[in-house]
RNA sequence: GGGGCUGUAGGGUAGCCUGGUCAUCCUCGCGGCUUCGGGAGCCGUGGACCCCAGUUCAAAUCUGGGCAGCCCCA
């Protein structure tokens, strides 16, 4: 690696998304990205952690197409009013101009809807758990950064629910937070929930939940949002049940989505200055194998490498066998965050063992072979435990608190991170605080507030956390 | 949204201002030999001027447009 992890985060993300092959970013239009072979291996495993957990929690999977006609896509006034500047639009069927415009999806609840209209007649049709995944388009005019702001979403786990009261969907909305947290917690990716202020929900509900991580930089990247939608779409898509009193009512709804800025975070968090550090559940590969080879001994130590490789296929296992140097292949995995190397050479073979290396810690040791099996499990737990941890306590001290515009202003441009401070609860405080401080207020936290609020010195209603967001 | 800069082999670059020779160097790919416990060496060989138009005897070089990328400000 060329680029350094935290000093010189921005280049030390392209240089290793490039290197480590996880996307090739030549593809020539702007904002889109192709996945390659190992990238996509990632993905994959990503994408079946959140399968199991949806799937365990009853949510089954569907598919709905990818584009929705305008008289659908127009019909919510205020969610058209979010996304109308950022949608593409087909307008042409090869060289017929088409009657009715459609839109490549930017996100699923206009093309689910009318068919939940469809689906739910009573209240015994619900709960329905419906979630995909699925490839959204934004035409984003901002900077576009490979997984991060994209033009094509690839991998949007989007869930659609639908309640027969407005209990069932809260309650909806804190099972969501649990899955996410769960989902996340395997990733070691650390998170921070709070409730979005009501100026940066999402378009059409009743209020949004978010989860955000700090990347090293001190920028911060929303990785999940939870929405309660009440009976805004419901209404509009005419989306009723028949009560068990006999009466007709709109249907209580909940969305939630998790987008490819997962595996954004799960890339840059468990880097250093190497290049990647793969957490084991989604390495493609866990264990590579790097045969020492001598003049006479290369056949020798082939076969002993064949066994090893057969004692280690509980494991994903990959045996570099190329003609180069062993240092050239340490600093190639290195790049590419395998959580473990063994090496095994004439001198292993000898004394009956292998040689281990870490990747998260750089630390070398050598066990007996017959252990070899045991090690290697135990070692990966390890790795997995302490670069979740590493991750949390980064996170952490990158969280500070301020009393005053200034403190905020300077504590997140100069040191980056976010800060926890108080705040009044009304808007116009609210968005005066961004503006003079100059940071956008991330969300709300659960806890009680107490003290004054920074904007207006009243009495504080609120914990709040501001910051630098990408 | 506004402004600036850039586009030369798979990757990184020199050449462009001042048009003209076989387009430079590193890396990389392929074949071979010797090597192999932290980026090997030698020999041979392969590969590029973003696209479209214009100016010109002649364009990587100048002009216009497109596409793509980078940076700064809002």
């Amino acid at each position: 690696m060329r680029e350094r992890w935290k000093e010189n985060f921005s280049e030390w993300y392209s240089e290793v998304i490039e290197r480590a092959e996880i996307l090739d970013v030549r593809y020539p239009v702007k904002g889109v990205y192709v996945w390659r072979p190992y990238g996509f291996k990632i993905r994959s495993r990503v994408v079946e952690l959140i399968r199991r957990i949806l799937d365990a929690t009853g949510h089954e999977e569907a598919l709905f197409p990818l584009l929705i006609p305008e008289h659908e896509f127009a019909k919510e006034a205020k969610h058209i009013a979010g996304f109308e500047d950022e949608v593409y639009w087909v307008t042409h069927g090869g060289l017929t101009e088409l009657k009715v415009k459609l839109a490549l999806r930017p996100t699923s609840e206009t093309a689910i809807y009318p068919i939940f209209a469809l689906w739910i007649r009573s209240h015994a049709d619900m709960p329905l758990k419906i979630y995909q995944v699925v490839n959204t388009f934004r035409y984003e005019t901002k900077h576009t950064r490979p997984l991060i702001r994209l033009r094509e979403i690839t991998t949007f786990k989007e869930a659609h629910t639908a309640h027969a009261s407005a209990e069932d969907a809260e309650r909806q909305v804190q099972e969501a937070i649990a899955c996410y947290k769960r989902f996340f917690d395997a990733l070691g990716v650390p998170y921070i929930v709070s409730r979005r202020p009501d100026w940066d929900k999402f378009p059409g509900a009743e209020y949004t939940v978010a989860f955000d991580t700090i990347f090293p930089d001190g920028r911060t990247l929303q990785i999940a949002t939870v929405h309660n939608l009440g009976q805004n779409f419901s209404r509009t898509f005419e989306i009723t049940f028949e009560n068990p009193q006999g009466e007709q009512e709109y249907a209580y709804q909940t969305c939630y989505g998790i987008s490819d800025r997962v595996i954004a975070a799960l890339l840059a968090l468990h880097g250093d200055d190497s290049g990647l550090c793969l957490m084991p559940e989604v390495a493609p590969i866990q264990v590579v194998v790097v045969p020492i080879w001598f003049k006479d001994k290369k056949e020798l130590v082939d076969s002993e490498v064949e066994k090893l490789k057969e004692e280690l296929r509980d494991f994903r296992v990959h045996v570099d066998a190329r003609d180069i140097r062993p240092g050239a292949k340490y600093y190639d995995w290195e790049l590419k965050g395998v959580p473990l190397r063994v090496e095994l050479g004439p001198r292993d073979i000898e004394q009956g063992r292998v040689t281990l290396v870490r990747r998260d810690t750089g630390e070398r040791f050598s066990v007996p072979r017959s252990e070899v099996r045991e090690r290697v499990r135990e070692t990966l737990e390890e790795i997995s435990s302490w670069l979740r941890e590493r991750a949390r306590r980064e996170m952490e001290g990158r969280i500070h608190s301020a009393q005053s515009i200034e403190e905020i202003r300077s504590q997140v441009v100069e040191k980056g991170g976010v800060v926890r401070t108080t705040w009044c609860g009304r808007e116009a405080c609210g968005k005066g605080i961004e503006d003079s401080a100059d940071v956008d207020i991330l969300g709300i936290l659960e806890e009680e507030a107490q003290g004054t609020c920074v904007g207006c010195g009243e009495r504080a209603e609120r914990v709040i956390i501001m910051g630098r967001s990408y």
